[in-house]
DNA sequence: GCATGATCATTT
DNA sequence: AAATGATCATGC
């Protein structure tokens, strides 16, 4: 079965609200996907998942998943004491031609102003087919989070475009966070380097903390 | 190589 | 045990 794309929040909440309880295999089933035996050599594939299971468009384009209703579909493994077992990618960080991004028309930005958050077991211990979808839910930033987000994000740019992205460590930023994001150590893309000259690096991504997404989880707790 | 979907594996 | 840094699959 194919799912139509949702043309409204509700329609969209309708297809959440069906899967919450379900367990991968059923959702498998429903989409007509086999289910590998582990992520080990298929990370993404509940992600993909859960955006055929709710009609996600966006494929690999850089918009949201629902850009129609301008969301972002992120699942969430959650560990056995119901926090994030994993941090959030976000999306790739542009490490040149930085003229005139700011948080609010940066893709980060856009992504993270309407998300929808789908929890699910993420245990190693619990078959893959048998882990289950939680409730999901809507989240708009809070003026605070907000403020955290674009503090961090603008930190991380100016590092970037001072020429020194290298110095950047996964210890910056409160709960946005630089990380590698490629293929392997190979995959290598261009950047700002010291002397304002162009150099060779590891593409990076934008991550949310656990802990940030931890607080997310908190505040929807029914 | 870039953008999507993330989790794995080593270090702290 | 948690966090950081490295890596896996796929489409174009």
């Amino acid at each position: 079965m194919t799912t139509t794309p949702p043309q409204t929040e509700q329609q969209l909440m309708q297809l959440v609200y069906a899967i919450a309880g379900m367990n991968i295999a059923q959702v498998a089933q429903q989409c007509e996907q086999i289910v590998p035996e582990n992520l080990m050599h298929n990370k993404g594939f509940v992600g993909q998942l859960i955006e055929m299971a709710l009609g996600a468009e966006s494929g690999s384009l850089a918009q949201p998943d629902f850009p129609h209703l301008g969301i972002e579909l992120k699942t969430l493994p959650i560990n056995a004491q119901g926090r994030p077992k994993e941090s959030t990618y976000v999306s790739v960080a542009p490490l040149t031609d930085l003229g005139g991004i700011h948080y609010e028309n940066s893709i980060v930005g856009q992504k993270l102003n309407h998300v929808l958050w789908i929890p699910i077991e993420g245990e190693q211990s619990i078959p893959l087919a048998e882990r289950r979808i939680g409730q999901g839910f809507l989240w708009k930033p809070s003026e605070h989070q907000y403020q955290q987000l674009h503090r961090d994000f603008t930190e991380i740019m100016e590092t970037i475009a001072l020429g020194q992205v290298e110095t950047i460590s996964a210890h910056q930023g409160e709960v946005l966070q630089l990380r590698p994001k490629a293929a392997n150590a190979k995959a290598l893309t261009q950047a700002i380097g010291p002397e304002g000259r162009k150099m060779m690096t590891l593409p990076r991504g934008f991550y949310l903390r656990p802990s940030f997404t931890a607080s997310l989880l908190d505040h929807f707790i029914r």
